[in-house]
Parts: C-alpha cells; sequence; structure tokens
DNA sequence: CTCCCCTAGTCAAGGATATGACTATTCAAC
DNA sequence: GTTGAATAGTCATATCCTTGACTAGGGGAG
C-alpha cells in the first residue's frame, strides 16, 4: 500500500488537486510512481477521512471549483514511518521486454517499429525531465543545488527518471539496429545465422529465426 | 492481461514446470516480467485448459513428480498476435523512489541505509545478468552473438535489465552520498544549506523533520 | 455554431496481484 | 535426530489496479 505515500510525499511540494495529482501521476510524467485519476480521489478521500490529508476548496472564476489538499502532522509523521520500514524490492513488468524476448519466434518489423516508438516516447521524457531540473535547480548550477539546494528529493527521483530514459532509449536504439540488421541478414542470404551456443530447446528444428509465416513449430 | 504473454515468452526457450517458472519469475531474477509462483500455476492452468501451452508429467526418483510445459501452435499464434499489436508504456512505481521523493522531510539515516542496501542488491543483479549473459553467447563475442546467434531475445531483455540494474546502482550510490553530505551538513553547521534556512533532516536521534505546519502555501 | 479538448471529479465492475497458509518428500547440516 | 532448505504444487482472501463510462461548464478551432 505504497500509493498512498507516493500521494503523501507528491503533496509535500506544496497544495495539489486531485486533479493536479493525477496529471502528475500520469504515464508520461511520473518518475517516481504511476497511477489513474480514479486512484487518486479515491485514495484523497481515504486519507482525509483519516486525517493524513486536509482540503479546501477554492472557487474559480472560469473553472470549476476545486479542492486543495496538504499533508497533515499525522500524514507526515505517516510518511516518516514509511520511511523508516524497509522498501520491497521493485521489479520490471514490461509489455515490450516480453515481445523482445519472444523476438526469436515473431514478426520482426513490427517489433522494430515499437521499440522505435519506445525510443522516440522515451527522448520525449529525456527533454520533460532535462527541463524540470533546469526549473527546480533555477540559477543554480547542479553540484551546488545538489549540495545546498532545499528539497532535493524530487530532484533526485527525476534524476533517477531521467537515467531510466536514457537506458532505455539507448537500450531500443541497440535492440532496433540489431533487428534490423539480423532481418535483413535472414531476408537477404539465408545461410547468415550461425547455431551455437546453449542447445535448450527440444523441439526446436534449424528453422531460421525471425519472419512471421514460417516460425511455428514447438513440436513435442 | 500480459502475464500470459510473458509465461509463454519464457516457455519458448525450452520446458519448464511451474517451479521453475516461478524462480525465473522470481523478483531476483526476472529481467523482463515478475510474478509470484500462485500466479504462474493459476496462468498455467488457464493456458493449458485454452490449448496454448501442454504439459507432460515426469516422474523423478527423489524429487516429487513435476509437469513440463510447452507452447503449443496456438500458444505461438497467440504470442505473435501479442507482439503485433501495440503495447502500453511501462511506468515506474518504486517504493524506495517514493522515499527519497520525501528525502527532505523523513530521518535521514535510515534512507540512506536503503538506497545503499539497495545498490548492493543491483551490484548482485549485475553479477548475475554478467553470468547468464556469458553463458547465453558461450563461445562467441558479444557482437558475434548478436548478429548471428539464435536467439537473441532472451540476451537483449538481459542487457536491458543489466543496464537497469547499473543505472540503478549508480543512482543508489550517488544519491546515498548526497544524502550523506546534506546530512552531515546539516549536523555540522547549521548555516549551510541555502534557500530558506529550512535545514532538511535532523540526525538521527532529535524530534520531527522539517517542521510540518508550514508545508503547505501554493499560490494561484 | 458545432465539435472537441481541458478542467474537475465520480461510479461501477472486473481483472490482476499480493498475503498468508498448507501438503508432501528429500537432502544436508547441526 | 531434528531443524531447516529445496523441490513441487495448491487454496483462499484481500487489496490493488485497470477499463469504461458519466456529469458539467468553459474555451478555442474550424
Amino acid at each position: 500500500m505504497a500509493l498512498r505515500h507516493a500521494v503523501l510525499a507528491a503533496l509535500l511540494d506544496g497544495e495539489l488537486s486531485g486533479y493536479q495529482l493525477a496529471k502528475a501521476f500520469d504515464v508520461g510524467v511520473a518518475n517516481f510512481w504511476h497511477a489513474l485519476p480514479q486512484q487518486l480521489y479515491a485514495e484523497l478521500a481515504r486519507l482525509e477521512k483519516e486525517g493524513l490529508v486536509a482540503g479546501r476548496r477554492v472557487v474559480q472564476e472560469t473553472r470549476p471549483a476545486k479542492r486543495l489538499f496538504h499533508v497533515t502532522d499525522a500524514g507526515l509523521t505517516e510518511l516518516q514511518r514509511f520511511a523508516a520500514d524497509a522498501s520491497k524490492p521493485s521489479f520490471i513488468r514490461d509489455d515490450l521486454l516480453v515481445k523482445v524476448q519472444a523476438a526469436d519466434h515473431v514478426d520482426a518489423g513490427a517489433l522494430i517499429r515499437q521499440v522505435e516508438e519506445r525510443a522516440a516516447m522515451a527522448e520525449a521524457k529525456i527533454d520533460l525531465f532535462r527541463r524540470i531540473l533546469r526549473k527546480m535547480r533555477g540559477d543554480l548550477g547542479e553540484e551546488e543545488f545538489i549540495r545546498a539546494g532545499r528539497r532535493v528529493g524530487p530532484y533526485l527521483t527525476c534524476l533517477r527518471g531521467l537515467a531510466f530514459e536514457e537506458g532505455n532509449r539507448d537500450w531500443c536504439r541497440r535492440t532496433a539496429a540489431i533487428l534490423r540488421d539480423r532481418n535483413a541478414a535472414v531476408a537477404g542470404g539465408n545461410a547468415a545465422v550461425a547455431g551455437e551456443g546453449t542447445p535448450a530447446v527440444p523441439g526446436e528444428s534449424t528453422a531460421p529465426a525471425a519472419r512471421p509465416p514460417e516460425v511455428a513449430r514447438a513440436g513435442r
């Protein structure tokens, strides 16, 4: 149940409405947690009922009224308690990686497109994170901000997001290039794929890897 | 519903029992998907009922009997269908990042310990992934294997896992160093933190971090 | 003038994951 | 000589997360 703590952590940087939180927790932006609007509104309601956040209604002229939430003392205590006990290890769960895992048994063209698309998304996030970091540190240089700026927390998580997306982009580019090369090799001279390494698959014939129609053959 | 496809992808590399799958999908090992044993047994049962995998019973002398599963033609077709349609973007969801996000309002000592612990875990996974990669490519050099080896899929996902954990380790180390420095600065001369003189966190013993009441206030 | 997007928030339902416990046998250590 | 880890697998419950839809007003593009 870390969503509640993610919400509390996000609200440390100032009052936010459910809607603003929802934008911050969006897939395209979130650099330390992700959640959908519905989850956030529900979690805010629970947090408020438990006294960990408090909201105040703000009426606007041109927009619907909103409720701005902030962390209460009890909420901060809870967050500190959470920060003190052990973190569960995080793990990878990515559609695209599943597809790449199966790369040798699956249509190469479609996969390459998806990997390239992901690279572009990573690039976009890199730009975004760079902008956010610049904005956070203001006039100060990075070293200086990190040493002496107030609130490094968000800066540090954003750095992780940046490094993650850079890794993502680099891997996607390399992977796309590799898959393209291998696909070209198979399409051109058919003898290019060497069979070496671990012979782990029992029912697999010698058919060339990649290419949609003739991939099958999981014998028994 | 990508777990089923992750299972199919994992079974492409040869027959596996539920138990072996469970080990492969464990937090400490999984480099493209993670799941608990219960989930996997349940998913295998569903997949078998739908004819996407088939299992055969293998009686062992010293160990309990097991069922080895392999992907059927229908399963491969399903996996190919999955690989062809769009991947949903992946996202970050990490306890530790939540805590770092709140770093300025939370006990520094405990947090630093956790970040260092995570760095050590990352290091262990790096070693593991390097061993796995070496084993996969056998005698071939990396470039050669990537160009001509059969089954690059698992190699590529493992490369992603490796890069991810390297990024993790580097970020954890840097973060730990930064938090240590800032903590020392606060503990030593209190004037070291620029901004509004809001000292991040008092050391291990003293009372609450960053006074709660003045958290709020965001304009507009 | 209409359509669509943005702000702001809510409801219901179902699928996916996590927590915790439980059966059995075997090998190795203490 | 009993505890503990590893193999092999199952059950039930609870919470979490996702999908899809819906209200309602304002602003901008065409």
